[in-house]
DNA sequence: GCCAGGATCGTCT
DNA sequence: GACGATCCTGGCG
């Protein structure tokens, strides 16, 4: 089976999110197909390089094709893959999987056993893969991350856009890739969707 | 089924 | 000392 190489990275962040829906994520025993991602580059608020080069950082301005892992709340370790030649920073959130192997061991991970609670959240998906911050910086084109292009039967299927999901800055850039009719997407709250400026009006 | 609130910690001001 | 690219639980209808 084809594996995808560092020059599937060295392109537009938009088109990186937009090819590798529909692509199968490996971490050691454990894999899915990405069915849900997410663009950010440096002229974008919400990107964590648009405040410039940090120590938290540092990965997102290094050579494509590596893994971008950061803690968010404190609690979730949210997986991305880093896109553009090196210098230009930029990355691709990982939002949601539908599971094609280790279901069980992903099951015990999560502590869940509906197929669509393994992955379907970007904090979910890490843990279930098991990714944590230790493999940030890591290479996506080595053990333990596989990466494989999308299959015969994935041809035909549509790729949609839409606002990102969970942040206060540029929420509505349509930088969010999803596969069309995929069960194994995020369900975020309807109030994500709405326009920024107006997440609390009042009812009544 | 929907919504509000809490958990929890690395990073930056 | 404040703030998240989130998820889960409990309360209510």
């Amino acid at each position: 089976m084809r594996e995808l190489g560092h020059e599937f990275f060295a392109r537009s962040v938009h088109e990186v999110a937009h090819d590798l829906v529909g692509c199968t994520l490996a971490v050691g025993e454990t894999a899915g197909k990405i069915v849900e991602t997410e663009a950010y580059d440096a002229t974008d608020p919400a990107c964590h390089a648009y405040i410039g080069r940090t120590a938290r950082n540092e990965v997102l301005f290094g050579p494509p094709g590596r893994a971008y892992v950061y803690l968010s709340y404190g609690i979730h370790s949210l997986l991305n893959a880093v896109a553009e030649p090196e210098g230009s920073a930029a990355a691709v959130l990982i939002r949601a999987l539908e599971p094609t192997a280790g279901i069980e061991l992903m099951r015990e991970r999560r502590g869940r056993d509906e197929l669509e609670e393994l992955c379907s959240g970007p904090g979910k998906l890490t843990e279930a893969l098991g990714v944590g911050l230790d493999l940030n910086g890591a290479d996506l084109t080595a053990p333990p991350f596989a990466l494989h292009p999308p299959g015969r039967s994935w041809n035909g299927t549509a790729v949609i856009t839409g606002p990102r999901i969970g942040i206060t800055k540029a929420a509505e850039l349509p930088w969010r890739y999803c596969a069309a009719g995929s069960r194994f997407v995020s369900r975020p709250r309807p109030v994500s969707l709405q326009r920024p400026g107006r997440r609390r009006e009042a009812r009544v």
